[in-house]
DNA sequence: ATGCCCATCAGAGATGGA
């Protein structure tokens, strides 16, 4: 089973991208955050073999998934705060198996309520994730996780030293997750390697220096793990004219 | 130290992204 993650940074204006990258890769499943508007065009996937779900919201936020099989819909919010209504979070069963798809908060600036909400953010998704853990459910949470985790995952550390992404809680927080028994997909298969970006700035030439952070992640549960065979980062559609900032991301399970 | 670019909503320029 492929499964792959995409911060599209609008639908409607990434629709011709995302349709023609579906055709070449085939998916079973697709993740996709930053939807950025209240429609979805969930009849333009149906030609190609997709049913579709979607969380959405006014210019902000919205996640979807896409699958070639059956979707049951468990969860639209992130449980633990019910004053808590943007668009960031759809849990589903497909193709036999519990898939997550998170649009974490950026949480810039620093200090501002925007990085707080990030925070708390985190606190609930690791509560869940620890849940999940103890009841043995397994579980494939997918998306922007908008977390740097380590030095490695960006061009220069010193350059985002001040960025919400870049922090020791939220990185702290993202470690908790590990520690629950969570694996990252990509450095798990990848250990050592560098310069393996997701999000590239779209000015300074960011892409083209390959000045970007690995920021987009699938963190497996330890029965998924075991039948983790791939994870690669697909930056052709980085490349094209008119892209999203993000590229996607995808995995192989057995 | 700051803005760069891109998208939304609205119909200009503010806001958010990361």
């Amino acid at each position: 089973m492929k499964i792959a993650t995409w911060n599209v940074n609008s639908i409607r204006a990434r629709l011709d991208h995302v349709t023609h990258w579906l055709e070449v890769h085939q998916p079973d499943v697709l993740l996709m955050q930053e939807l950025k508007g209240t429609e979805f065009p969930a009849e333009a996937f149906a030609p190609l073999g997709y049913q579709a779900e979607a969380v959405t919201q006014k210019a902000y936020n919205g996640v979807a998934i896409l699958s070639r099989h059956p979707i049951e819909v468990v969860a639209i919010a992130l449980p633990g705060d019910e004053a808590d209504g943007h668009a960031r979070y759809l849990e589903v069963n497909t193709n036999n198996t519990r898939i997550v798809n998170i649009y974490l908060p950026n949480g810039n600036p620093v200090g501002s309520p925007n990085f707080g909400y990030k925070l708390a953010w985190m606190a609930r998704l690791a509560k869940h994730m620890q849940q999940w853990r103890e009841n043995n459910i397994p579980v494939i949470i997918g998306g922007d996780f908008n977390v740097i985790p380590e030095d490695i995952d960006c061009h220069k550390p010193a350059s985002w030293i001040k960025d919400a992404l870049f922090q020791p809680e939220t990185r702290g927080w993202y470690r908790t997750m590990l520690g629950y028994g969570f694996t990252d997909a990509f450095r798990a298969l990848h250990p050592d390697l560098g310069g393996a970006f997701t999000y590239w700035d779209y000015f300074r030439r960011a892409f083209e220096t390959n000045r970007g952070i690995r920021i987009d992640h699938f963190l497996l549960s330890p029965e998924l793990a075991t039948r983790l065979v791939r994870c690669e980062i697909d930056k052709e559609p980085r490349s094209q004219p008119k892209p999203s900032d993000h590229t996607p991301i995808w995995v192989e399970l057995q």
